[in-house]
Parts: structure tokens; C-alpha cells; sequence
DNA sequence: GAACCGTGGTC
DNA sequence: TGACCAAGGTT
């Protein structure tokens, strides 16, 4: 077994890479805010790129800062949120804007600690706008972080289930000593992750790292860890959940509660997940047997 | 730690 | 074709 590659060789091999293919993306441009960056990362949660963008773009002209989402409804931020996913993710990023207008006078905090407070904002989020907003020398580790670990350093075809210590450990040992190129670092290994190193089928011959990847130097073995399970959908609370809130992000107004039901044929199932969204914030029951996204 | 939380593209 | 996957977080 050869010995893992240096971190120098690694920032040799993928920085040059990275100033060369990087994507212009609007939440890495110049001219983008922390809020914009902050916004970009919770849309990015399991979701791609290429849905993202037209999403946030539409965002940044409804609510440039923080406090412009915070005067809007949660419904507001729900309906715009589209089909994203996961639409949680919209109204904990409107309680987190309110938040930012209430306890950081209307800033988005600079410090990963405090941005960890903010709903919806975990470690990979407040260290990723620590880093890529304000340049602080975070510790990024997302999924293409793990992958191109687990492969050009462990020598693995895929990370663990779950992040281990020793994952975050390495990547906190990876990190360019120069704070210009720290800066760099994490969004540059991400992307290589995204566009080269991918979990299907890696482009191995467009890779930077190639010639010293522990996986390959090992003949890329088959992942030998426990199969993923993949999550059901078909009939789930979450496929019923989707329809509803769907339903009420298209209406223009309150919706009858017959309509609502309508749209799953199991009864117990249908009121469970009803009674969830209410719970869960995204449904705002009214008088009269009539829903509506929550003001 | 495992389960749950949406949606649509991909091979 | 359908399982897998996409810049995770919360409970």
C-alpha cells in the first residue's frame, strides 16, 4: 500500500485545477453578500446546482438582506421556496433572518459559533459561511469533501455512513497553511467532488489528483462498506406531505380542507401528515375547515 | 444513532 | 427501469 499524498501535493495538484474549471456561480462572485452565501447553502442542502439557481436569484431581488425575508410571511418564503424540497429548509431560513434582524442587528454573524445557532444552520453550513463569506479559516466538510478524502487520501471508494472524527481531523490537517489559499481550499476540493470526483462514475481521467489517488493507485476497488439505503418514496408521509404543501403553494388563497384531502386517498395517513405540517409550521389551519400557508 | 424530511435528474 | 444521488439538519 503506497503512503496517502501529502496535503502540499493535493493544494499543488487541485488549486491550479479549481482557478481553471471552478463554475461561475452567483453566490461565489465578488459582489455576493453573507446573506447571499448563507441562502445559497441552505438551498444546497440535497439539492443540486442546476435547481438552485434560478430559485436564488429570484430570492436576492425579493429579500436582498436579512431583514427584507424577515418582514415577509413564512408562507412567503415557503411559496417562493418552489420545489426545491425539503421545504422546512425556507421556513427555517426565515426564522434565521429574523433571528439575524433580532440578535445581530440585522448582520448575518461572521463566527462559526454563532452562525451554528441559527435555525437550520448546522456544522457544515456555519462552517461554509464562515469560510466562503468571510474568509475564516473553517473547516468545511460536506459530501464531495468525504468522497475525495475517502478516495484520493484513505484509499476507499466511498466515506463511512456516518462523519467519524477522523474525517473532520483530516480535513482540518488538509488545510493550506496560507490564508489565501485556505480560502480556497474547501470550495476547490467541493468542486472537484461536483464535477470530477463524482459517486457514480468518476471522471478519473480529468482528474487533477489522479496520479496520486490512493484509490486508484489501489485499482479503484468496489466500496466494501455496508450498502446505502436508499429511502422509499412511493406512498410515504413524505410524498403525501409534498402534494399538500404544493397544493397550497399554488393556490392563490386559503384552500378547502376537501381539496387538501383529496390529493392522498389514505385517511389516517392523509390527517397524520396534516396534523405534521401543522405542527410543523407549514400549514395554517383557519376557520371553517380551510388551510393556507403559514402569515 | 437511526429515521425522517422533497424533488427531479441520471445511468 | 428504478435505485441512487444532490453543498444537511433535526429529533
Amino acid at each position: 500500500m503506497r503512503p496517502a499524498p501529502t496535503a502540499g501535493v493535493l493544494h499543488e495538484l487541485v488549486l491550479p485545477w479549481y482557478a481553471e474549471q471552478q463554475r461561475d456561480l452567483p453566490w461565489r462572485r465578488p459582489d455576493r453578500s453573507p446573506w447571499g452565501v448563507l441562502v445559497s447553502e441552505v438551498m444546497l442542502q440535497q439539492t443540486p446546482v442546476a435547481r438552485v439557481l434560478p430559485v436564488w436569484e429570484r430570492w436576492m431581488e425579493l429579500w436582498p438582506a436579512p431583514a427584507d425575508l424577515a418582514a415577509a410571511s413564512p408562507g412567503d418564503a415557503v411559496r417562493e421556496w418552489g420545489r426545491l424540497g425539503y421545504p422546512r429548509r425556507a421556513l427555517r431560513l426565515h426564522a434565521a433572518a429574523t433571528a439575524i434582524r433580532d440578535l445581530h442587528g440585522g448582520a448575518v454573524p461572521d463566527a462559526e459559533e454563532t452562525l451554528r445557532t441559527l435555525p437550520g444552520v448546522g456544522d457544515y453550513t456555519a462552517a461554509a459561511v464562515a469560510a466562503f463569506a468571510f474568509g475564516r479559516r473553517a473547516t468545511v466538510v460536506d459530501t464531495n469533501v468525504r468522497r475525495v478524502h475517502a478516495r484520493a487520501v484513505t484509499g476507499a471508494a466511498l466515506p463511512a455512513p456516518s462523519l467519524t472524527r477522523a474525517e473532520v481531523a483530516l480535513a482540518t490537517s488538509l488545510l493550506p497553511d496560507d490564508d489565501a489559499e485556505a480560502a480556497v481550499w474547501h470550495v476547490a476540493v467541493m468542486e472537484l467532488g461536483a464535477l470530477v470526483c463524482t459517486a457514480r462514475a468518476p471522471r478519473c481521467g480529468a482528474c487533477p489528483v489522479a496520479t496520486v489517488c490512493a484509490w486508484r493507485l489501489a485499482g479503484s476497488p468496489a466500496h466494501d462498506g455496508p450498502p446505502r439505503r436508499g429511502q422509499r418514496w412511493e406512498g410515504t408521509d413524505r410524498q403525501c406531505r409534498g402534494r399538500m404543501v404544493q397544493l397550497l403553494r399554488e393556490a392563490p388563497g386559503p384552500v378547502e380542507g376537501e381539496r387538501l384531502r383529496a390529493v392522498w386517498p389514505d385517511e389516517a395517513q392523509r390527517d397524520r401528515c396534516l396534523d405534521a405540517l401543522v405542527a410543523d409550521g407549514l400549514v395554517e389551519p383557519l376557520e371553517g375547515d380551510r388551510y393556507r400557508l403559514p402569515v
